[in-house]
DNA sequence: GTTGCGTTTATTTTT
DNA sequence: TAAACGCAAC
């Protein structure tokens, strides 16, 4: 390790030891490399590594961390003594030591963001039985935020909300006790939870304040306000807290993230020093001054000016498109056409684009012309439904308290318990105030369930109670799983349910590649805690095995899931208004959905800006169309703001009108009539 | 309990 | 426009 090697403000940042320091760091300043830097000088003036917690927000940047302090120091027992992690396996890991202080029941579960959903349509079912259609979704991202600012169910006002506050009130008591009934905790208790703890346990919080005299923090400007009380605590014997952000990267406000942890940090610890990474070691000084202008427009920043030692490099290229058939168009033959005539590869390159939608033409165009491409964001996890089924097998048998998993898994696959039925067995569990698994188990006693059901429903309780006491004694876990999925006939039901062979064998394999995760982890701890061990870290972890590693191929991701990237050339595409800044945050009925405190400005969207131009190396595109259809309605399009805020003289304006020589295809004639029919309509 | 049809609704998603 | 969802009919 040499410090030599840092920049000033880098080593200054490094070589900071006592007191709270906010490191500023703009987009490709070196930030990895001061955090791990910092970690290292620490431990090599001689600070124990088990007094040194560092806090991320995935598992993967915590794990590349503690990598990289382990090559620095070349002393990888020392890294692994570090505490690394994310603020919610640090919450989780505090609530198991603390269980006892807290009434925990041992085997307590985390529920995901699906899960929790599940707790809120079944509160709604019986609380507004089919009356209305709310948006689920909404309900649970307002108790979510309410959970984050320490609200409780009580305190939630009611006063002058809309109508969304009022059905949130009326549910987030029952999500409360819910969570309670069904020995869970959700995302939002594992932080606000051992806050909480240390709020009401002053043994506690000093035992834990005084464990950690060195905090680090990554990723500073997503915390939230539940996060910054856990540092706070965390911090209360030592004030040694090293924070690590960019202020103008803020993209996450919409999920709860306050800007004003990182605009504030200086109120909010006196005596703070304050270090800004201004140096830029990925883009050229073109790329950088785009970025600098861009984001110059926002008002309530640090205020930083990236500047790079580079030669300037060249301008950047504003596409014009007559539409996004052909902005797509343009982007894969360019794209292409740089492959083969110099000396780029896939890899090389990157689309970028605010909402998912976007993709799919440029999709499209990759597919046809054989370009490789990988894509991320959308949806792919959550659809592993089939290993989630097979999962909540688990838990029901381990904890069969969780309601969740039981509903989800009672009939699947079909055994005949239908809804009616189900909500017969509510009401019985319900009268006689027991969980659900317990009505369950005394069908027994219930009047008008046919017999035969009756019996499907006994079968469907040993099978569970099988597992459970299975598992108990110590039987191999996934033996069992697999004599549980054929006693079920999963694969039957998957290949059946599915709607091709492809997808089925595609469901099969997410099942089977569960099993091996399972039984890997199953030859390093057995046993039944082990287990539920493994599942609690299972909903911390979710991206984990589908990370972004892009072999030889074209990046397409969006906006937000290119933070932390960076690519030689980069073509940001849709850059008009209502795309970048999206129409939601350009309408007040977006105040609808959206929570009052947060709904997202224009400064967000300008951030994304500013977090896409500064993913590129050194060429940057940046195109729009002219019209596009947007709800089935060809309207034309005004250019982005924030391409207005890039100087000129860093632009070369490219109007692809007549440009691409397109073979007039069948496609493009019948979208022609379709446009002109829906013309018509008006 | 499943299928199909009509209706509705269209950001972003680290844990 | 298209996909996701709810509801009604089988």
């Amino acid at each position: 390790m040499d410090l030599a090697t840092l920049n000033t403000p880098q080593r200054e940042a490094v070589t900071h030891v006592a007191g709270p320091l906010l490191v500023l760091a703009g987009a490709g300043s070196g930030k990895t490399r001061v955090i791990t830097f910092r970690i290292a000088q620490l431990l090599k003036t001689g600070v124990d590594p088990r007094h040194i917690a560092a806090l991320t927000f995935t598992n993967k940047a915590a794990g590349e961390m503690r990598e990289r302090v382990g090559e620095i120091l070349g002393n990888k027992s020392q890294a692994n003594k570090l505490t690394m992690g994310t603020f919610h396996s640090l919450g989780l890991q505090i609530l198991k030591e603390e269980r006892k202080a807290l009434g925990f029941p041992r085997g307590f579960v985390i529920y995901d963001t699906s899960d929790q959903l599940g707790v809120i349509r079944e509160i709604l079912r019986r609380l507004r039985d089919g009356d209305r259609r709310y948006d689920v979704k909404a309900i649970l991202s307002r108790i979510s935020l309410a959970k984050n600012s320490f609200i409780s169910p009580d305190e939630y006002s009611i006063g002058e909300g809309d109508e969304y506050d009022e059905i949130t009130a009326e549910v987030y008591g029952k999500y409360q006790s819910a969570l309670k009934n069904f020995a869970a905790v959700d995302f939002e208790d594992l932080i606000t939870e051992v806050v909480h703890l240390f709020e009401n346990n002053e043994d506690v919080r000093a035992r834990w304040g005084a464990k950690y005299r060195f905090l680090m923090v990554d990723e500073y400007q997503d915390t939230n306000r539940a996060q910054l009380m856990m540092i706070r605590a965390l911090i209360s014997g030592s004030n040694n807290l090293c924070c690590v952000g960019d202020d103008d990267q803020s993209i996450y406000s919409w999920r709860g993230a306050d800007t004003g942890n990182i605009l504030g940090f200086e109120k909010m610890f006196p005596g703070a020093k304050v270090v800004k990474l201004e140096q830029n070691y990925r883009s050229t000084p073109n790329i950088l001054e785009a970025a600098n202008a861009v984001i110059g427009h926002n008002t309530d920043r640090y205020g930083k000016t990236l500047w790079s030692a580079h030669k300037p490099g060249q301008n950047i290229t504003h596409v014009i498109a007559p539409d996004p058939g052909i902005e797509s168009r343009f982007v894969a033959q360019e794209i292409d056409k740089m492959c083969k005539d110099e000396q780029w590869s896939w890899k090389d390159f990157a689309v970028l684009y605010r909402s998912n939608l976007q993709a799919k033409g440029i999709e499209e165009e990759f597919r046809e012309k054989q370009i490789p491409y990988k894509m991320f964001g959308g949806q792919q996890f959550f659809e592993r439904k089939e290993v989630k089924d097979l999962i909540a097998y688990l838990r029901v048998s381990l904890n069969p308290r969780d309601e969740i998993a039981l509903r989800r898994v009672l009939n699947y696959p079909a055994r005949g318990i239908g809804a009616t039925t189900v909500e017969r067995l509510t009401s019985f569990a319900a009268g006689h105030q027991m969980p659900l698994w317990n009505g369950i188990v005394r069908v027994g006693e219930l009047d008008g369930i046919r017999p035969g059901i009756k019996s499907a429903i006994s079968e469907f309780t040993e099978l569970i109670n099988k597992l459970g006491i299975a598992i108990e004694s110590g039987s191999p876990v996934v033996a069992q799983t697999r004599d549980l999925m054929e006693k079920i006939g999963l694969i039957d039901d998957l290949r059946s349910a599915a709607p091709s062979n492809k997808a089925a064998q595609q469901r099969i394999d997410n099942v089977e590649a569960f099993l091996a995760s399972l039984g890997r982890h199953e030859v390093k701890k057995p046993g039944k805690s082990a287990l539920l061990e493994y599942l609690r870290n299972l909903s911390l972890d979710s991206n984990d095995d589908e990370d972004k590693e892009v072999g030889n191929s074209v990046t397409m991701t969006t906006l937000h899931g290119s933070k932390g990237l960076e690519f030689p050339v980069v073509f940001l595409i849709g850059w008009e208004e209502e795309l970048l800044p999206h129409a939601r945050t350009l309408m007040p009925q977006a105040m609808d959905i959206m929570d009052m405190d947060h709904v997202a400005d224009v400064s967000e969207e300008r951030r994304l800006a500013y977090v896409g131009i500064t993913r590129a190396q050194k060429v940057l595109y940046i195109s729009r169309s002219v019209a596009r259809i947007v709800r089935g309605k060809q309207v034309p399009r005004t250019l982005s703001r924030f391409l207005t805020e890039i100087p000129s003289e860093l632009i070369d304006e490219r109007d692809i009108e007549d440009e691409l020589q397109t073979p007039v295809e069948a496609e493009e004639l019948s979208s022609f009539f379709a446009n002109f029919a829906s013309q018509l309509d008006d």
